[in-house]
DNA sequence: CGCTTTATTGTTAGCGCTAACATTTTTGCG
DNA sequence: CGCAAAAATGTTAGCGCTAACAATAAAGCG
């Protein structure tokens, strides 16, 4: 039975890794070189190299990129937060960079945030510790904290969905205000006068607030009813939405359309006209924002605010491997805009 | 204006990185206190501590992990890779691990295969070159290069979101068969004899074929209607499952119920069936499965299957951790099961 | 052909941290 | 108070890799 362990033990051994050095030996070139054909290929010759790769083969050598990162003081990961991985629309953002970075032998460090400025302080220290080549952040509000641990830092940061004035590096997004104050013009164009709005939580949510806002100053740029029992606030589950519009209607009948922060409560708020048969447009429109694919599915279509998810999350990570490259702007601030789209779910005209 | 660009510089220069042996200057005390005091408080005493924290806090200090993993040989981090960051079901096992591993303060490294095999093992072979503490997958299928480098690496492996007889070390899930068996049960008992299926596409992924096979078992084992022309397969999106609907009824009105492989389907088809004016369940029963919000909040309901996603990450990673403590079992397997929720988009009977 | 230029490979010295052992200080107790 | 045990702190020697410089080999040229 002692044999027995013994055997198990045995059989399940691992091999210390393979080193650098062990595959140097191997190939009859010193350590230098093996390192070189990993990751400078065009300073090695054409034959050393097809000794390294058989030797890298043979051994099952994986490179320690611990190692090799305090060696050179480079890393190829970059640290992304987002503030929670339940929503989809930050998964194409996420998606965005991962397939760009991908493509240039980077990793993706992620985490999200639960729209919490403490958390993400504490992922920001917890991400500089690995010493990513560059970060990528949601929003334009942080910390004092988490400012400061940036501006200490010297890595490239790109601050993303919003547009900003003084951003801490890089911006990639768009206006959630001007964003928001479209749909509003657009709702007034087709003849609506009673808008409501159900926004997202604002607090520590800078993308929210600046929906609230360009819906504020819509109203009164073109003169609609403005009065705070139009305005709700919900965190984004279907549910929430169908609560949002069950409340509004019973509150004040009157309301021509409902602007939601984004398409899952305006969805929810959907369901639930359908649930009690108030028709949409005829009875009262709903909007949404971000156009995401429940959008475009459910009946009547959502009219919809389509943000460039995937391609800000593209562009921040091109930008990121710019600045890595020493090729970037100083401060460049990008911003991808928005589209308007009009569908069945509010009336033409 | 060479002096304005000295200046700008000078604004932007950034301090080098305060190493360990800085700190240690300032709080008078050796380096390796302070990596004590970071790693291991319990070794170092009350007052010694205070003064290390407050020369942490002056000084800025951010442990370097790449020197520290080099040197302990031992990271604070654990990659995950699941099949798409799009598909939020698998967003709720991240947040499970997430959960549970910030707690216990390691970091996420997390990957998106695109359900292909090679990427897995293109992501594999990265996040091993970055030493992690362990690895999290999703099923069971694997390529054999896969297999091969976590069988020549020594960290522990959780397999999620199947059942296996031959786990390559741990696994956390529920049986796809089971489940999809169970599912079909429930509508032969509802009184449904023609019931479609529309899969998942199967290539390389096990648990969209065991969830087929479930079905075609269940078929059988109840005296079902069984025909090619009953099967369809879809990649997960709403606009896939309202044309797989679609498809269905007009090439076999007889169908009474159809099950999806997933709730995105499933709802894709609950769409198209209101568009078409068929009558859910009355006309046609239509079954999903995962229990993702949406099945819940459209009319009719959808019957679904519930799945432990949260739970799973959260399962995966708790082992994870017992493991690296040292105190996990051999080949642990945790099934933690499925739940049949019937709903309004099927019959009760 | 001799000498410069360029390409290729090697040697040395850390990167910033922590394991392991060594030393010093404190505590406990008869 | 003296001494052993325990607690606290320090010293030394790498972890596995790559930057920087050094050495050698190959190529170019008048």
């Amino acid at each position: 039975m002692n044999e027995d362990v013994t055997r198990r033990r045995s059989a399940r051994q691992k091999h210390a890794a393979v080193r650098i050095e062990d595959v140097a030996r191997l190939a009859g070139v010193s350590a230098i070189t093996i390192s070189r054909t990993i990751n400078k290929p065009d300073t090695v010759s054409e034959a050393t190299r097809k000794i390294v790769w058989e030797a890298i083969e043979e051994t099952g050598y994986i490179p320690n990129q611990l190692a090799g990162g305090l060696a050179s003081r480079r890393t190829r990961t970059v640290g992304v937060i987002i503030p929670t991985v339940v929503n989809s629309i930050f998964a194409d953002k996420v998606q965005g960079m991962t397939d760009v970075l991908h493509a240039a032998g980077y990793q993706l460090l992620l985490a999200n945030s639960g729209y919490s400025p403490e958390a993400e302080t504490e992922l920001v220290a917890a991400f500089l510790s690995q010493r990513p080549s560059g970060l990528v952040l949601t929003g334009v509000t942080h910390s004092d904290r988490t400012r400061r641990l940036l501006q200490n830092s010297d890595i490239p940061i790109v601050e993303t969905w919003s547009m900003d004035d003084g951003p801490l590096d890089m911006l990639v997004g768009f206006s959630n205000r001007d964003a928001s104050h479209a749909m509003v013009a657009y709702l007034a164009g087709c003849g609506y006068r009673r808008i409501a709005f159900v926004s997202a939580p604002v607090l520590n949510n800078d993308r929210a607030a600046e929906r609230l806002r360009g819906y504020l100053e819509a109203v009164d740029e073109f003169g609609l009813a403005r009065d705070q029992g139009l305005i709700r606030e919900a965190f984004f589950t279907l549910d929430n939405g169908s609560k949002a519009f069950a409340d509004l209607v019973a509150a004040d009948p009157s309301i021509d359309a409902a602007f939601f922060a984004n398409d899952v409560l305006a969805a929810g708020a959907l369901f639930e006209a359908e649930r009690r048969g108030i028709r949409v447009p005829d009875d009262i429109a709903i909007a949404g924002f971000d156009d995401i694919d429940l959008a475009g599915a459910v009946t009547p279509a959502l009219t919809t605010v389509r943000i460039p998810r995937y391609e800000i999350g593209a562009e921040a990570a091109r930008l990121l491997l710019e600045r890595i490259a020493g090729r970037a702007p100083d401060r460049p601030v990008v911003d991808l805009g928005f589209e308007i789209v009009a569908r069945g779910s509010t009336r033409t005209r």
